[in-house]
DNA sequence: GCCGTTTTCGGCCCGACTGTTTTCAGTCG
């Protein structure tokens, strides 16, 4: 488990340098540091105490030097030193849009500007626009990214909370006298965001093991209930019940508030017992249909239960085809067949590696000549036959103009086209809109990537008329991703919903960077799961062969015999 | 501050966009 605060520190330390104006790679160094922790989960105390942390490319004599203070102190002198210096709150500043290290030292220099709020004060009071550099947009986008911060705070993605939730999970279900546990609400639901924990536990003696729990957790306790306040900031709420309300208890704190009112109308009348082994006994026994706790969201789910329409909804073993993912050959930390060999492991039977194109530098996206020296290093693999077949893809940037990043005789040589947008995020809606579409009008293109570009809780989507583009796809046959990274989500799940509706076709992507996280794919199964997916919705649960005839030579429509 | 299978010094991730810039600095992906 890697020291958080260290690699936060590390992080500020990188940053207040920016800040500072030393020498960048100086402070990428920091930054770096950080990176290498928290990438492999390094045990620095270990590291330190064996006297092996210089062995790890780097850390010089510097940094080590720094991490056995932080290990026999606990803190870092330097960095002490240094928020001594400049105040550590101007980082969050640095978080803000537009507000890189150089306009932070200036608002804070010229305004006395520390914080977030008395950055939001002088956007107000007029202060901000006197000075050079500053105008009416980009204090509108400085506003915006405050007030999209601000609606952020309270949210927590779930993959931040997964392991902390799993754990507590865990704890509970060690004790003899706990028959089950499970984390319901919105975690259960799977919502993008959620704002808290909520578990049940099942058990003959609630008040009892409530109380027994409660110091364990260090909680406070009302009645059954146990509420903790973690370290993560996130509130947790345990709730103790008899094994006969259990399952009752699990379903009602499960839905959302539409979807449960709903269901206890219907349960008031038509059901006498109250008591249930199971999620399925109790829709049984109301002569519906069960629904899956991700499709808990509005009455439409109870409505379809009801007509027996809920379909089957994908499951993480349909998948076959991993899309959509980079290897060392741009920005990603693997090569193509340790990348490979992941995903076979994972159960998959193809992989199409989509590096970067070349207008995205600062990703060392492929130049035309390295594009043919990737595809030869394919074709070589795929003749050695390691079990999973490789398709050569692209994830080429969507310029400002709309066109893709290569001419057409280096386009068509490619399996698979994924299309994103990696720059200029502040155009209209209408440009953006239209700059899309024309990237779905291209005959190469054959996956739309991240449609909105939004990062949860970070970066808001830029302005796009998302039902348009998914009209378009629509039109032209194009499959439109779920990028299961777990920042993104995108489509998010009520887009999904339309998309199916329009019958585009989706493939769901992990855009991993590293072995690690093509586990990702089945957060977008999730997504998938939520908008009513089937697998028959979703391109990569077809098999290899199929892939290729339906996707790959159907994609572009001339000279391909 | 780190690194070296030509380097112990001189590179290290680049290029587009934006603003008020008429030749450049800051931000962003």
């Amino acid at each position: 488990m890697p020291d958080k605060k260290l690699i936060k520190i590390l992080d500020n330390i990188a940053i207040l340098l920016e800040i500072k104006g030393e020498n960048p790679f100086k402070s990428r160094a920091y930054s770096n540091a950080a990176e290498i922790i928290r990438e492999n989960q390094l045990d620095i105390q270990k590291e330190v105490q064996e006297g092996t942390l210089s062995n790890i490319k780097g850390f010089g004599d510097a940094l080590v030097k720094k991490m056995t203070e932080y290990v026999q102190i606990g803190k870092i002198s330097y960095y002490e030193k240094l928020i001594a210096e400049i105040p550590e709150s101007l980082v969050d500043i640095t978080k803000i849009n537009s507000m890189g290290p150089r306009k932070t030292k200036l608002v804070y220099e010229q305004l006395g500007v520390k914080s977030i709020n008395e950055l939001e004060e002088v956007c107000l009071n007029g202060s901000l626009k006197k000075l050079k550099g500053f105008t009416d947009k980009s204090i509108e986008i400085i506003l915006n990214s405050i007030a999209h911060k601000k609606a952020s705070k309270g949210l927590f993605l779930q993959n931040s909370v997964i392991e902390y939730a799993e754990n507590l999970l865990n704890q509970l279900k060690s004790n003899s006298q706990i028959l089950d546990a499970e984390i319901s609400g919105s975690y259960r639901r799977f919502a993008e965001t959620i704002t808290d924990l909520h578990i049940v536990v099942s058990t003959y003696n609630p008040f009892e093991m409530c109380q027994d729990f409660k110091s364990t957790f260090n909680a406070n306790q009302i009645e059954k209930h146990l509420l903790i306040l973690t370290n993560e900031n996130i509130p947790v709420t345990v709730d103790f019940a008899k094994p006969d309300e259990y399952i009752l208890k699990l379903h009602q704190s499960t839905g959302s508030d539409e979807y449960t009112s709903a269901f206890i109308q219907l349960f008031k009348e038509i059901n006498s017992s109250f008591s249930f082994t199971s999620e399925e006994e109790l829709y049984n026994s109301l002569g519906i249909q069960f629904v899956p706790p991700e499709l808990r969201e509005s009455i439409t789910a109870l409505e379809k239960a009801k007509q027996f329409k809920i379909p089957r909804l994908i499951e993480n073993l349909d998948l076959k085809g991993m899309l959509h993912v980079h290897s060392n050959w741009s920005d990603g930390r693997n090569s193509i067949l340790e990348m490979a060999l992941r995903a076979k492991e994972l159960g998959f039977s193809y992989i199409a590696m989509c590096d970067h194109s070349r207008s995205a530098g600062y990703t060392n996206g492929l130049s035309i000549e390295r594009v043919k020296l990737q595809h030869e290093e394919i074709d070589k693999l795929n003749e050695e036959n390691h079990g999973i077949k490789i398709l050569k893809g692209i994830e080429s940037d969507i310029l400002t103009d709309g066109s893709l990043d290569y001419p057409e005789d280096v386009l068509e040589k490619f399996d698979i086209v994924v299309v994103s947008v990696h720059s200029s995020f502040n155009m209209s809606k209408s440009q953006m809109t239209k700059r899309m579409i024309a990237a779905l009008a291209s005959p190469y293109t054959t996956i739309l990537g991240h449609p909105t570009g939004r990062l949860l809780t970070s970066r808001l989507p830029y302005e796009v008329d998302i039902n348009e583009i998914i009209d378009a796809a629509a039109d032209y046959g194009k499959i439109i991703e779920i990028n299961a990274n777990p920042y993104r989500l995108d489509l998010s799940w009520e887009n999904v919903i339309y998309a199916k509706e329009k019958e585009v076709r989706i493939a769901i992507n992990p855009d991993s960077h590293k072995t690690s996280t093509l586990e990702d794919v089945f957060i977008g199964v999730k997504v998938a799961r939520k908008g009513w997916l089937e697998a028959k919705d979703v391109v990569n649960c077809l098999d290899y062969e199929n892939f290729m005839n339906g996707i790959v030579n159907g994609r572009i429509s001339r000279g391909n015999s």
